[in-house]
DNA sequence: TTAGTCATGTAAATCGTTACATGATTGG
DNA sequence: CCAATCATGTAACGATTTACATGACTAA
């Protein structure tokens, strides 16, 4: 008794995404690229793929609406949230948060590192510190976008809250695979071998 | 001129992980599945649905062997990885792995918190305290798992790394929230409003 | 004039999850 | 006998990315 397979449930965030920063400021979806990448983009991106027809969907459920405004021969589509998104936006901030599955590849490349020369490993660990320094700075740049933003306090401190995260994931990492490579380094003498 | 767009090239990692596993031993898929999560599963998980069909394309494409060994009424399929597979795995594994991209729903909300009731983002705060202590239950798992297997220096050194990298992730979520939930109770008193 | 950015999208393909389907074995 | 687990998959759907397509505006 085969019923169709009735398959996986309405899963995506794009919506809550888009939702959230059009409560701040009715924009295009161009603007909405660009500030995602601006704000929460640390932890969170969209491409267009997903914008555009998410912006579509939204319209046809009533959560946000769009109005051209004509700019010289262009014309701007700038969407801006109605009350029923507002509400729908509230009510999904009210819930628990789902785990959102980590993927990492530096770790399964780490985890089988033995199976591969010896200086791969040193070789990945040493570049994860080059792209900690990279996300320092990107981070640092969300936190002026942040201070240039006329929010009140209590915003600010939200958006800040989550450059703090990361800012001490980047330390994690920092001093994770700096004590790793010192312990290679030990193992390395210990056993006689030559240092790359 | 509309060519086909040409469209997404080759990007998922479950082949190395199948690829990686097979490495240290010979296995079933469903061997696979729970070793994956016993092993690496605290930043990578794969499921059925991927596994099955990337087991039979690897097969296809000569980087492993399916043995059917009889298991009373049943027959288990044991896939091996093949020498041209160790290959594809070590050249892989000398890459410098691609940054994989992390979205975090619990930042989303944090982010978006001062749209919301302001006993939300507490709420979100101490649940995030609650995993973590969940989470470093899952890596002591892992890591007693670790010392159980049979398995040189080295190896095992690899391994656990990673586990490493997770309790040090752990940890800075912990600060990170303990700090939010103190600041948010200091903002509050000063104030003047009512804590929950 | 040319590079860069503003601006709006679509098409194709792949990636990945969830739910389903099926049946044997094992321990209590 | 029954529940849990071992075991092998598939179907359907949804999520997401990438590449393409198009064209206006702007500053050097």
């Amino acid at each position: 008794m085969s019923s169709p397979a009735s398959a996986a449930p309405r899963a995506s965030r794009t919506p809550w995404v888009v939702l959230g920063l059009l409560a701040f400021e009715p924009m295009s979806g161009y603007d909405l690229k660009s500030t995602i990448e601006n704000t929460v983009g640390h932890f969170w991106q969209e491409s267009y793929g997903q914008l555009y027809p998410t912006l579509r969907s939204l319209r046809a459920e009533g959560l946000v609406t769009m109005t051209s405004e004509p700019d010289g021969a262009r014309v701007r589509h700038v969407y801006a949230i109605t009350d029923p998104g507002r509400a729908a936006l509230m009510a999904w901030l009210e819930e628990q948060p789902r785990a959102t599955p980590v993927r990492n590849e530096l770790l399964l490349k780490v985890f089988f590192a033995s199976l591969a020369d010896a200086a791969a490993l040193r070789r990945h660990l040493r570049h994860a510190l080059e792209r900690v320094d990279e996300q320092r700075a990107v981070l640092a740049a969300i936190r002026e976008a942040i201070a240039r933003e006329p929010a009140d306090a209590h915003q600010r401190r939200c958006w800040t809250l989550t450059v703090d995260l990361g800012l001490r994931n980047a330390e994690a990492v920092e001093a994770w695979a700096t004590q790793a490579l010192a312990e290679l380094d030990a193992e390395a003498d210990a056993g006689g071998e030559a240092r790359p």
